[in-house]
This record gives C-alpha cells, sequence and structure tokens, in this order.
DNA sequence: CTATTCAGTGTTTTT
DNA sequence: CACTGAATAG
C-alpha cells in the first residue's frame, strides 16, 4: 500500500487517499492529473473499499482511457477487463449492447459517424423537398446534436419561430429514419443510454447499486447531457471523484459546459476541492508564459502553475515571410534538434486547423523526415475503408440503407440514380429498408436456399465466377457474402468480404490504386489485432470499435516519428519539444471566434494548452503571408504573442525585432521585406534554381533516385520552369507524380 | 449508365 | 484549393 501511494506530493496524496465523498479535484496541466486518477483507483482496490467491478471511470478520449488501464495494470495485479473504464460514447455503447431489448434498439445496431449522420439528413432534406439555401444540413446537423447534447428530443424542443419549427420537423424525421435502419449517431447513444435508465428502474437500481465509485477525466469537457448521465448513475450513495482544469475547457462548440464544474459543486454538495497546481512536466518560462496568457480570461477558478525546476530555455519565435518559409523553418530546426539526440516522437507540430498540416507535411516529405499525422483524414475515414466497412455493416444489419447506398453500385455494377429512385419509393411504400424492397423485387431465385444439405456454403469462393450485374447481382452477391461468412473468425470475415465484394479486384486494376490496396490490406490487420486485444471479437463489436475509436488505429505507427496534430489533439499529451505554427489573427484565434460569445477566451484556453504541452524547448512561428482557399493572405501576428512578456521570448529574426511590437507591419513593404530578409539570410530563391538546372536535364527514361521512393524511371514529364512536374516510376514505389521544385530528385 | 468536366461553394476544433 | 453536385458527352 504504502509503495502506492509513494512519490505523491501532499495535495495529490490528499485526493487519492480521500475518504468516500465526492469531490472536484482542479488540475492544472501537467500536475499529475492521470496519475492521481489511476492511482486512486488502485488505492481504493487494493484497501478493500471497492471491487473492481464497483468502479466506473470515464474519460473523453480512447487514448485517456486506454492509458488509464495500463497504468491500472502496472500498479496492480488485476484483470482490467470487467472494469468499466471508458469512454462517454464506449460505455453508452457497452450498456446499450447488454440491454439493446431494452433500448427499443436491434442488437446489431450500427453507430452513425459525422459523415454518416450529415449524409442522412441531406437525403432526408432531399425528400421532403427542402431549400437547402435556406436550411443547410450541416446546421440542421449541428441543431439536432444540439438538441441531443441538451437531453431533448424532438417533440420536448420549445419553437418560437417558423425556423425553429421546420428544424424540429427535420429531426422528428430524422429520429424515425434512424430508428427504421437501426443505426444511432454519437450523441444518440448518450440520449439512449440515459433514457433507459430513466424509464427502466431495476436496470437503474442495478447500475446505481453497482458503481459506489465513479471517476471522472477533464470534467470541464461534459456537456448537459452527460452531466445527466453521471449524476442518475450516481444515484445518492456512489462517491463521484470529478478532476478538471477550467482553463483547458476546448470543446464548447460541442456542447462542454463548464458550468457544470459549479453545477456539481451544488448537486452534490462538495466540501473539498483540492488543487493541483505544481506542474512536472514544463520548465519554468514556458510555465510564466502560460500563466500570463490564460490571466486576460474572465471568469476563471484561479490557478496558477509552479514548478520546481529552473526557468530553462525561453520561447523561440520564428518570423516567417511565407507559410512555406515557416515549414522549411521548422524541418531545419527539426533535423538539427534530432541529430542533438531528440527523438523524433519527443517532437510535435500543433497547428490550430488540419488544413495547415498540408504544407508541414510536404515540407517533412521532401525532408525524408518520418511523421504521423493525427486526425484529419483518419484511417476508418478512407474512402476503400469506408466501402469496406460498409460491406460489413450490411453483413450485420441489413436494414443499414446507408450503408447499402454506399456500396450499391461499388464496385460499379450498372445501377444508377434511376434505380436507386425507383428503390427508394419501393422502401417508402412498404415502410421497410431498402434492402427489403429489393428482395423482394430481385431476388434471383438461385440464390439462397437454406440447404442444410448443401455441403459447399455458397460464397465460399475466393470470387464469384462472373460478378453478375444490376439488383439481382448485387441481392445474390451480398446474400452469397453473408452465407459465406457464416461462421469465419472475423479477420477471415474481412478477408473474404474484401475478395468477394470485388473491393479488392477493383482497385488493383485502379492506376492509382496501391495504396488504397495496402490499406485494406491493414483493415485485415486491424482486425486481427482487434480479435487478439477486444473481449467481444463480433463483427458488430467491431464495427463499433471502427466508429468510436476512429483515430486510433494508424497505419504504419510505432516507429519514430514526428507528431503532426492540432492543439485539440494534443490534449492530454506532452513532447520535449513543441512547435506551434501559424499564429496569425484570423488563423489563431480563428476568424470564426471571434464573433461567438467567449469565442476568443476559448481560442486563448486552445493557446494556453499548447504552450503547456512542452517540456523543454517551445517554438512560436508565424508567416506574413499563408495561402488559404486557394489565394494568398497576409496577417498579422496573433495577440497571444504579444499577451506573452517579452523577457521569456527569443526571436529568432533580427529583422523583426523591431518588427511588429513597435508598430504593425504596413502592408505595402512587406513584399521588400521578404526580399530583404532572403538577402540577408541567404535564403535561396528555389524557383529560379530550378529553371537554371533546367528543362533539359530531365526526359523521359531518365533514371533517378528520390530520398523516400529510392530508384525510379522518369515516363512523363509535364510543363517547364517553376511548377515542372514529371511522372516517376519507382522499382519500390510504384509510379507517382513529383514537383521539380520540391522534390530533390537525383540523376542516376 | 458512366465518365468527365464544370461551376459553385465553403471552410475550426471532435467523440 | 478541394470537394460537391450538376450538366454533358460518350
Amino acid at each position: 500500500m504504502s509503495s502506492l501511494l509513494s512519490g505523491l506530493n501532499p495535495e495529490q496524496l490528499e485526493a487519492v487517499a480521500l475518504p468516500h465523498q465526492s469531490a472536484l479535484v482542479l488540475a492544472g496541466a501537467g500536475s499529475g492529473k492521470t496519475k492521481v486518477l489511476t492511482t486512486r483507483i488502485a488505492y481504493l482496490i487494493q484497501s478493500g473499499q471497492v471491487s473492481p467491478h464497483g468502479i466506473l471511470a470515464v474519460t473523453f478520449t480512447n487514448k485517456a482511457a486506454k492509458e488509464m488501464l495500463t497504468r491500472i495494470s502496472t500498479m496492480l495485479p488485476i484483470n482490467t477487463r470487467g472494469m468499466w473504464v471508458g469512454t462517454f460514447h464506449g460505455l453508452c455503447n457497452r450498456m446499450l449492447r447488454a440491454h439493446h431489448r431494452d433500448a427499443g434498439l436491434p442488437q446489431a445496431f450500427q453507430i452513425l459517424d459525422s459523415a454518416d449522420q450529415l449524409a442522412i439528413i441531406k437525403r432526408i432534406l432531399k425528400s421532403l423537398g427542402a431549400d437547402d439555401q435556406k436550411y443547410p444540413p450541416r446546421q440542421v446537423q449541428w441543431f439536432i446534436n444540439n438538441a441531443k447534447e441538451e437531453g431533448l428530443r424532438a417533440s420536448q424542443v420549445e419553437v418560437y419561430d417558423d425556423f425553429a419549427r421546420k428544424m424540429v420537423e427535420f429531426y422528428t424525421v430524422y429520429e424515425q429514419q434512424c430508428n427504421k435502419e437501426g443505426v444511432v449517431d454519437f450523441a444518440e447513444l448518450l440520449l439512449r443510454s440515459y433514457e433507459l435508465l430513466i424509464r427502466n428502474e431495476i436496470l437503474r437500481e442495478h447500475y446505481c447499486g453497482r458503481f459506489s465509485h465513479i471517476l471522472v477525466d477533464e470534467f470541464q469537457d461534459t456537456n448537459r447531457l452527460q452531466y445527466k448521465w453521471l449524476k442518475l448513475l450516481a444515484g445518492d450513495k456512489a462517491a463521484v471523484f470529478v478532476v478538471g482544469d477550467d482553463d483547458q475547457s476546448i470543446y464548447a462548440f460541442r456542447g462542454a459546459n463548464t458550468g457544470n464544474m459549479k453545477d456539481f459543486e451544488r448537486d452534490f454538495r462538495i466540501t473539498k476541492i483540492i488543487k493541483l497546481e505544481q506542474n512536472y512536466r514544463s520548465h519554468g518560462n514556458i510555465l510564466d508564459a502560460a500563466n500570463t496568457l490564460i490571466r486576460n480570461n474572465s471568469g476563471r477558478l484561479g490557478k496558477n502553475l509552479w514548478t520546481s525546476e529552473g526557468h530553462g530555455e525561453p520561447l523561440r519565435v520564428y518570423n516567417a515571410a511565407t507559410d512555406f518559409d515557416e515549414a522549411a523553418f521548422i524541418v531545419d530546426e527539426v533535423k538539427s534538434l534530432r541529430s542533438e539526440g531528440v527523438a523524433l516522437a519527443q517532437m510535435a507540430l500543433l497547428y490550430r486547423s488540419n488544413a495547415q498540416s498540408r504544407v508541414l507535411e510536404h515540407a517533412l516529405f521532401n525532408a525524408a523526415l518520418a511523421y504521423r499525422v493525427y486526425g484529419g483524414m483518419r484511417f476508418f475515414d478512407r474512402q476503400e475503408i469506408k466501402h469496406a466497412l460498409a460491406y460489413l455493416r450490411l453483413i450485420a444489419n441489413l436494414d443499414d440503407d446507408n450503408a447499402l447506398r454506399r456500396i450499391i453500385n461499388f464496385p460499379l455494377r450498372g445501377i444508377g440514380a434511376r434505380g436507386l429512385e425507383q428503390l427508394q419509393d419501393e422502401a417508402q411504400r412498404q415502410g421497410g429498408s431498402l434492402w427489403a424492397a429489393m428482395r423482394q423485387n430481385y431476388e434471383g431465385g438461385t440464390t439462397l436456399i437454406l440447404d442444410s444439405e448443401v455441403k459447399i456454403l455458397p460464397g465460399r469462393d475466393k470470387v464469384p465466377d462472373k460478378p453478375k450485374k444490376g439488383m439481382e447481382g448485387f441481392v445474390a452477391m451480398i446474400e452469397a457474402l453473408r452465407q459465406g461468412c457464416e461462421g469465419l473468425p472475423l479477420p477471415e470475415v474481412v478477408e473474404h468480404m474484401l475478395e468477394y465484394s470485388g473491393l479488392v479486384a477493383h482497385y488493383r486494376a485502379e492506376r492509382e490504386g496501391a495504396d488504397r490496396l495496402e490499406n485494406l490490406n491493414e483493415l485485415i490487420n486491424a482486425a486481427i489485432s482487434f480479435v487478439h486485444e477486444a473481449e467481444d471479437d463480433s463483427l458488430t463489436a467491431f464495427l463499433a470499435h471502427a466508429s468510436l475509436e476512429a483515430g486510433e488505429h494508424q497505419a504504419g505507427s510505432g516507429q519514430d516519428a514526428l507528431q503532426l496534430m492540432t492543439v485539440h489533439s494534443s490534449k492530454g499529451l506532452e513532447f520535449h519539444t513543441v512547435f506551434l505554427s501559424g499564429l496569425e489573427e484570423g488563423l489563431f484565434p480563428h476568424e470564426n471566434s471571434r464573433n461567438e460569445a467567449g469565442g476568443v477566451e476559448e481560442e486563448r484556453r486552445l493557446m494556453y494548452v499548447a504552450l503547456t504541452r512542452a517540456r523543454r524547448r517551445l517554438y512560436l512561428s508565424f508567416a506574413q503571408s499563408r495561402m488559404l482557399h486557394g489565394q494568398t493572405r497576409y496577417n498579422i501576428p496573433s495577440r497571444f504573442l504579444q499577451e506573452i512578456p517579452d523577457n521569456l521570448l527569443k526571436w529568432l529574426q533580427p529583422v523583426q525585432k523591431t518588427g511588429f511590437r513597435s508598430q504593425a507591419p504596413e502592408t505595402r513593404n512587406r513584399g521588400l521585406d521578404v526580399a530583404i530578409q532572403k538577402a540577408e539570410f541567404g535564403v535561396q530563391d528555389r524557383a529560379t534554381s530550378v529553371r537554371d538546372a533546367g528543362a533539359s536535364q530531365w526526359r523521359i527514361g531518365q533514371n533517378v533516385t528520390h530520398a523516400k521512393f529510392g530508384a525510379g524511371v522518369i515516363v512523363s514529364c509535364e510543363s517547364q520552369g517553376a511548377d515542372a512536374r514529371v511522372q516517376v516510376k519507382f522499382s519500390r514505389a510504384g509510379t507517382k507524380w513529383l514537383s521539380l521544385e520540391y522534390a530533390k530528385l537525383v540523376p542516376a
């Protein structure tokens, strides 16, 4: 026992060893929040106050949940499988699976991601003949999710004007459609689970009796519905232990409500608030910067981070002429840090919005630096993966219209808009799913005789001899596929589906299909590791996993690579070195935030999160001009930069020392500034050098080598000058188009 | 029905 | 710019 508690500071110790009562822990960044949470769980179990069975621990990200489980299992020799540790969505999913009947859901109900949800909404708007100028689909989506996050069904939303009345109407139809298809969106997972507990007294008492300790991470990010859910589960017996930091609340846009912290104090009659302010992560200068910045926000609960370590280095500020320049600067610094022995994985490039990763990726790629992008286009978001998943979903649940629509004509089998429309009408008339309508009209007769005498299951061959076209072909294929998958272990189901559906054949025939095939292969690997790790290895569980943990799986993870991500997804992580790029007005703070109430303050908290990710070294950079929406924009440096005390900063550009602090740079001089900068720092104008190197150097048939792709031969050329491109066929990496300006090709 | 092209449009952050 | 939806040619 004592070993568990050793190494905690007095405040941490107090929090961990608190008696059975509800408590609020205000934990600053890097103050050992996760440590406190996990140690408390271990302590409660070890001291016999609760069994693993009686613990409910909630986080926001799967990453955090996983981290928590691994930490607990290093502290205690227990099987964590039966413990309820996970995200709100994950736990609600678990509950709904267990009681799908009571919740009014089919047992293989599917989970919609935002894109799926939007697709359904668009379809509904179209079928209702709604004016999508007046009612943009995204806004309808926003309305529905907001209502759900408040815990409101369509019938419960109060309306005061026609616009809202219309929105509620869409919401109603959407609800009906989802019910018919047996699908639920993210918010629905929570709402259903909540309603299930409200209505079903037996279940509620069961769970309330079970969980005597409820622990919540990142409490400042909870929305109203999540709070109500927690309150319901807590009943009047459970001790609710919440950890949060109001300064790190960055999800107001999706309903997070910091007011929950105040409500929590009141509703749970909190007498004990523990503040963790000692920071074990960053050097003093970084903390000073963060503390000073966040002090500009109003209405804080109040907290000041300190460290017993030294001040460390100043924060390095770089004023780049262009976004391209900024990327080049970062690449150079990364290289030299790496040569000093800092692992790539210990460096992070952070940015406000996903679109900014492009320039950075481009520069990194050409410098042959390994990197990994979190978020943005995720593995499970890729087109080919979504297609594959749609087949799987249809196998699991034939009523999933969304899935059916996605694949009914992919690979192409000659079913067009016309046929689909007829099908739609037919389904409407019958009040059933598309599949039901389809099967009634097009069942070929040759298929699906559920005959136990059939020795060889139909559809178990690799590929149907001749994939039949049209609706009949589709129906036959799906039915054969379903039968063929019966009884197979999950990875083989995936493999069989990939072949039998024709997806593999399709991408094999496609010119640029190599990467996609690789991803499809990776999907089989994902299924294999899922089977190893998960307690429930059914297809349905795998599909839920794919929806809920979309961000977790990445092909080629594990190697030492630079970490690229948005500031949002960096929350909870820490790195030796952090590069925070794009510190410009309009970008960070984002221009949309200026009109929103409290928008800039939320952006400031976001900035606070970004700063506190760094342990030792922190780079802040901005660009005077940046390509955005296809045109060059000129931005002034972010106000947040000016909110950091001067003495903590070290400007890396002498030119700019006199720059914006004394006076804002004047637009008309900017071109000149850039020229001066280039002259002073010997920046080579790459476009010029390419032109000089000449169009003549590269010709078809030429053998070349590329830093990353290896040896290859040029198969075609395009245009001349700065934007010249060549197509190179590499022996290993396939055929690619490369821009001569950036790709460092070497003649071989 | 499919492939290609074109004009229009919109754009933060995520479970 | 990148993506979508619609129009048009094949």
